[in-house]
Order: structure tokens, then sequence, then C-alpha cells
DNA sequence: GATGAATGAGAATTCATTCAT
DNA sequence: AATGAATGAATTCTCATTCAT
């Protein structure tokens, strides 16, 4: 298993401060390989190619975080609290690694479309997650049965995804975990019984 | 003034078309004048680089199109309706326009970050054209009083932009004027009233 | 005759500004047009092309020169003395328009091979004059009738352009009309008798 | 050290070579790698760019020689002694080899202000030799002690560097090396007593 | 496994010159 | 004569990737 090798992980993590640092365009492999204490060549060694690392990164950060949230959340039994977790989670992976923010928010978007057809599938398993939630909420009642599942995953990850692209397009400069409660209540409504419906 | 050359439009229509089929990196310029029908040279007196076509091409199609918006909505009385108004003009703004969806769905955030602090101004304002209307509910009583302006707008915005690149992403093999009902309902239902206050 | 015309001559007068203030690479034709009060096409009315500005400059600045100095000379009985005018209105002539001074020292040397061989043909000339000094100092006994003419016709010339060059490139910033008596007494040394044979 | 590298040495004289022959404006650098036998990315890995290489070439050829130059005149007593040494050094460099000739008496003098002062620095060297055999003839009586040493060392390398040019400019049609004499025996004769002085 | 020197394809941009008005 | 918008040829340099050691 590479990911068992150390070299594999330093240039996982050299690639994110590279990367973050300074700019997609400007993260050259010379660059990424220096500043993770190897040369350029072994870099291919582990990689397939430049895309690669960036996938990989993808895949091991994000993928570990998903497995994280499964595990969290299926303690959960309500899905309005599996969605609070699952905000919470979001905001404080990002908040507490502002390299790795910057790079999933701004950077890594700057790849090409073949590229990020690549990290959509990485995104499969957290947008699983949601979906699984929003069916939780539906089955419950806590949601509106009548929701079409997809645009609610599509709400919730658009909403967040956009929060926390605001948020470091304002340098950080608010706390993103106070946002939380927030937007889980704007997200708990947006799935809930419409006001009409109510009435 | 600029767009009033014909070659001006000329240019940008060639490069929304020679972006969307090629991606933009592999958009040459070149490729772009001769689909325009100009030389390589001309390109450049009309624009400062290839980056600036691509912030020109985004300022002319969206800055019309917030004209647009603003006009049809201040016509409008409540928010909802507001709301509505904007999710079926986006929609069919984008459905209506398949290589320009692409070319903002997916090229346009393949540009560096300099550029996108340039795409962000012209993003202002869509983005006061949704404040204005969440406030507006705010204060007439539509909307959640309480709401946060700025979390607010970053959901509708969020989700609608989801939406719009999930279409785009599945090859826009659904009829993206479909969901506009649904998406205006999620919206709605996430700016309203939360259930337990109602209750 | 293309002189009288009040254009040609204004054309002229803004490349000496402008090559001077920004340089020979950065002296584009259109820069020099603008300065000149004309339109771009207008240069090519009175010039064949670029180059030809410059070998017209020139020609212009140091055929009227030459002329003058062939007029004083003439004037002017010894050898030596002769070689003092020369030598005075040479650096006066530089002195008193550091724009030319410049574009003659240093920018019009970074044209090329071709170029340089017409300016060549622009300093017959001059070099004319300093040989018609070179031969009457010999023949009245002044110099060393033994001189090469070819070679003191390059003593004085690669003197006096060399201390002109280093003037120019010391931002002139000493009193180059001083230097007329010393370079003078070093020039009629080198060809007078040598030591040796007054021995 | 640069210059250990073989590949440095084999760009330089391929430059040397490559510029001779087309000039510098027509030596492109895919041109003097191909003449090198690299890549052209390789040009890189030795030079910061197109420049470099010609302030380089001139860096090696002209500082080498002027290592020699004072390695060879510091042996000698005189002053007119080691003036002749240095004339005929002088001309047998650029006389034994053409290419060099044509690179530094004229290619190299297109290069722009920037450049030259650059170029100007290795110069320092050697008119730091001339400098110092001015003040040997001044102070061991050879000399005229009246003399400004910074117009003898302009008088002394403007009359060779002109002597050279022109020999550049006639083809080389006519052996340079006949011209130490003459040449020694014109700086000679500047540098000495004035002969009103004598009488 | 590790190295890093060498490779070479690939594209944006400038600017002298033209010519229809 | 004068204009100035349009032309398009031409070349440097970067950087992901390879492979001999």
């Amino acid at each position: 298993m590479k990911r068992n090798k150390p070299k594999y992980m330093q240039i996982i993590d050299a690639a994110v401060t590279v990367i973050a640092e300074n700019g997609y365009h400007a993260a050259q492999v010379s660059r990424i390989a220096k500043a993770a204490g190897v040369a350029d060549g072994t870099i291919y060694l582990y990689f397939k190619n430049k895309e690669d690392i960036l996938v990989s990164l993808f895949e091991e950060k994000m993928g570990s975080f998903v497995g994280e949230l499964e595990n969290k959340i299926s303690k959960i039994s309500t899905a309005s609290e599996k969605l609070h977790k699952l905000v919470e989670m979001h905001f404080h992976h990002l908040a507490s690694d502002h390299h790795l923010a910057i790079v999933t928010q701004l950077e890594l978007r700057q790849s090409n479309i073949e590229l990020r057809v690549r990290i959509n599938g990485v995104l499969k398993g957290y947008l699983a997650v949601v979906d699984h939630i929003v069916k939780t909420g539906m089955e419950s009642g806590e949601f509106n049965p009548g929701l079409d599942v997809r645009l609610a995953r599509q709400m919730i990850f658009g909403t967040i995804d956009e929060t926390v692209t605001s948020w470091i397009m304002n340098d950080q400069k608010y706390d993103l975990l106070q946002l939380v409660n927030p937007v889980h209540q704007l997200l708990i409504n947006g799935c809930g019984y419409s006001q009409s419906t109510l009435k």
C-alpha cells in the first residue's frame, strides 16, 4: 500500500503547503519535490503524474474525512442532528487546516475538467452521506417526504461549499464554526415542510 | 466604447464557442482569432491578454444579464416571487446558451485567483440582487426576520450554482427549467420561519 | 526635397527624443509618431522603414555638423589648430544636445550591422575631415611625416569617441568641454615626432 | 562552478560561432542549442536567458584574456614595453579568433544599455591594466607626468578598439598584427612629453 | 529505491508595415 | 497627403517527465 510508505504522505503534505502558499500554477513538481525533501524523479515513483498528486491529495485528505464522517453520523439517530454534525465536521475540518482549505476551495478548482471529473469521484462518498441524511429525514418525517433528493443534496452541498469559499475569499477573518448553527437552520428549513403546506 | 466596435463582440462570441468546445487551456488565442475572423494581433487591440478575454466575456454576458435581472425583479412585489424569477432567469439564461453555461460553470473557474477576484467583482451585482430580495422578504414578513443576510445569500447562490454545475457535469441531460419550482421551494423554505418557531 | 517639409524634421526630432528617453528597443514607430504628432502611417510617407528614420536622423544631425566643421576648419591654417577646433566642435555639438549625445553614443550602436554600415557611410565625411587635417600636418611638418594616415585617423576618432562615450556612461557628470585641451594635447603628441626621433 | 561543466563551455562556443555567422538577432536560442548539441531547455540550466549567454560569453573569453594580460605585463618592466605587449596581445587575441572578434566588436554592441553596463563591468579589469601601465610610465618618467590618467586610458582603449573595429568592418582584409608597432608608436607619443615642452 | 540533469513540445504576444478611406 | 485599424510572422522560455547512474 502506497500510503504506508513515508515518502507518499511526505509528498502529499508538501503539495498541500506548496500549492496553498504559491498557488496552483506556481506549484511546479520540482518545488513540491524540494519541499518534500526528495528528488524530482522520486515523485514519479509514487505518483503517475502531476495531476495524480492532486487527485491523491484530495483522496487522502477527503477520503479519511468521509470515513470519519460516516462513522460519527451513523451513531446519531435524527436527520437534523446528523446534518448538524455534517456541517460542524465540514467547517471544523477546513477551519483547522487553512492550507487544506485554500487548496480545496480555490486551487483545486483551477484544475482542468478531466481532473475535476476525478475529483467528483472522490466527492461521491461525501455526497452519499448527504443523500443518506436526506433520505433518513424524509423517512422519519423530519423532512418533507416530497423532496427531490438530488436537489436537496445540491442545496446542502452548495450552501456549505459556498459558505466555506466566501470565508476563504474574505481571508478567513471570521470564525467559521460560529456559522454551524445558522447554516444548519437554513438547511433544515429548506428540507422541512413548506410553510404553505403547514398552514 | 469598446463594446460598440463590432470586432469586440465578435471576439467575445468566438471565445465562448472555442473555450466551451476545447477547454480554456486548449483555446489558443490563434484559434479564437480564427473563429472570430480576425488576425491574432487584432485580439490585442481589444484585450490586454488572454485572461482579459475571459473576464471581459464574463463581464459582457453576466453584466447584461444582471441588468435585465434587476429590471424584471424590481417590477415584482413579493420576495418569493422575486426569488422565483431569479431562479427562473438564471436557469433560463444558462440553459439557452449551452456554450456559455460550460464556460461560466467550468472553464471560468480554472482561472487563477487574481482573475477570480475580478470575476467576483462582476458577481457583486448579482449578489446585490439576491441580498435585496432577502431583505425585502425579511421586511415583508415572508422570510424569517432573524436571517443572516450573508448566509441566506450564500445558500441561495450556492444552491443555484451547484444545481447548474451538476446539470453541466451530467451533460445537460435533463431539463434545467423543470428544476425552477423545486429549487425555489427549497430556498423559500430555507429563508422562511423555522418549523420549530412555528409550532 | 524631403527635409524642407515640416513633418520630416518633426519626425526626426521626435525620434531623437523618444530614443534617448526610452532606449532603442522601446522606441516603437508608433511612439515616435505620437511624439511627432502624426499618424503611424505618415511616418512611411517620409521614411522607407524604421531603420531609415535612424539613418536619416544621423545624416541630418551629423551631416549638417560635418558641413559646419569643414567650413570652420578650412579657415584655420595650422593642423594643430584645425585639430583643436575639431575636438572642440565635436564636444560642443554633443554637450549641447544631451538627447543627441545619448542616441549617437549608445542607442544608435544597438542597430544591426547592416545599418551600422550605412551609418559608417555618413561618418565618411567626418573621417575625411580628420584625414585632411592629418595630411595637412604631415605636409607642414607639424606632424610626423611617417604617420600612417588611417591609423592616425583611428586614434583621433577612437580617442574622441571613447571620451564622449565615457562621459555619457558617467551620466555627463563633468564638463566635457574642459577636456578639449588635454585631449587635443594627447592627439597632437600622438601625431607628432616620436621622442626618440627628436633626440 | 558552472564553467567546469562541459556543457557550459560547449554552449558558449556554439554561441560565438552562431552569433558571428548569423548576427545576434538571427541567432535563435534553438540554433545555438543545436550547434552545441544540447536541447533548447538545457541552455536555461546554464544561462538565465539569451542575453546572459552573451554576457557570459564575454566574461569567459575576456576574463581569461585579462588574466593572461595581467600575468604577462607584470613581468615586463618599462611602461612602453608593457603597452607594446598590451597592443600585441589584444590584436593577437582577436586576430586569432575571427568569430570572437566579430562578436566583441560588432554583435556585442547591439545589446541594450543594461547589458552594456554588465559588459563594462568585465571591461573594468582590462581598463585597470591600462591605468596601471599609464601610472607606471608617469612614475618612471617615460610618460608625461602631467597626463590625465582617465584621458590617457580613453585614448589607448579608444585607439585600439577603433583599430580593431575598422579591421573587422574592412572584412579583416589586412594583417592586424602588422599594426602593433605603429599603433604602439602613436600611443607612446600621445603619452609622452609634448613637443613644445621639449623645445 | 533514489537521483537530478537533460529533454523538447508548445503558445502568447509584439510591433513594423500596409492600405482602404 | 494623412490616417490608424488591422495584420501576421516570428521566437523565447517553461516545466512535466524520463532514464542512465
